[in-house]
DNA sequence: GTAGCTGCAAACAATTTGCACACCG
DNA sequence: CGGTGTGCAAATTGTTTGCAGCTAC
């Protein structure tokens, strides 16, 4: 089908495909290392170098997204495909602290209410991060 | 027990005053080696070790708040009173990107809204980090 | 007097950068 | 062939930990 989910890239490398591969391959947010240690067991010798290296460009190319969590460790998830120049995928995310799922969030109403009490503080160019974590269905409390 | 909002520290030391004063000092949010900086130069030769030490501590005792910067360094800032063992203060911040001022947010619709979506979704056990960035009207756009 | 707190320096972990080599085109 | 992507290892930075001495109680 899509083949061509990755065209604009300056070459294309095998590496750059499995790096996002795995990223493709979960619908949770993985660490750096974490997506290293699957690549390697995928059976690409890719290097930890390279997916920070891919995992940077995709980030500042906006199909994928990223997370901090509690450690201050980045974590990475495939999001929004990133149309031409707009920045058609605006959401948050709700992760499982468990298992790592995540859902999508786009909550219009709390975004509004967000930008509301923001501009009446007086503040401008605004932006923010919401991240929210819980227990999924699957892994309920105890 | 109006006597002290921190009698439960093990003992009281003139470092640890010197750290809860510092981020007193500021409105702010200001990272952990930048505090550690204020303090020296405000004639204290308290170490950097002694400031993460009690941030950590602060931190634990609810007393201080805590945010992760885009580059994944943490920041603080003296909040919340913490009452005896409930979270009084549980708010979030608005953050000038330019001087580092930042005021409460005190916005419930915004929270409800987003445990609702969450709860919808079926995750329990819930909680949130939301920072919001900007420009105080002080240091608005060019 | 004893135990906890302090501080210097080494340890650590995540991430970045340099440089030499392989591969894509 | 030419140049860019790759990868190993060293460098960086923020933060934590160990250990000897000092201070508060």
């Amino acid at each position: 089908m899509s083949t061509a989910a990755a065209n604009g890239r300056p070459r294309s490398t095998r590496q750059a495909a499995a790096v996002e591969a795995a990223l493709a391959a979960s619908t949770g947010f993985r660490s750096a290392q974490e997506l290293h240690a699957a690549l390697r067991a995928s059976g690409d010798n890719t290097g930890l170098t390279t997916v920070y290296r891919h995992l940077r460009a995709l980030v500042d190319a906006g199909s994928v997204d990223v997370v901090h969590d509690s450690a201050g460790e980045a974590r990475y998830r495939a999001c929004g495909p990133a149309r031409s120049g707009v920045d058609a995928g605006h959401h948050h995310h709700l992760v499982c602290r468990v298992c790592g799922e995540s859902v999508e969030l786009d909550d219009a109403a709390m975004e509004d209410s967000l930008s509301a009490a923001a501009s009446a503080a007086g503040f401008t160019e605004l932006s923010h991060t919401v991240e929210v974590f819980g227990r999924c269905p699957a892994h309920g409390p105890a």
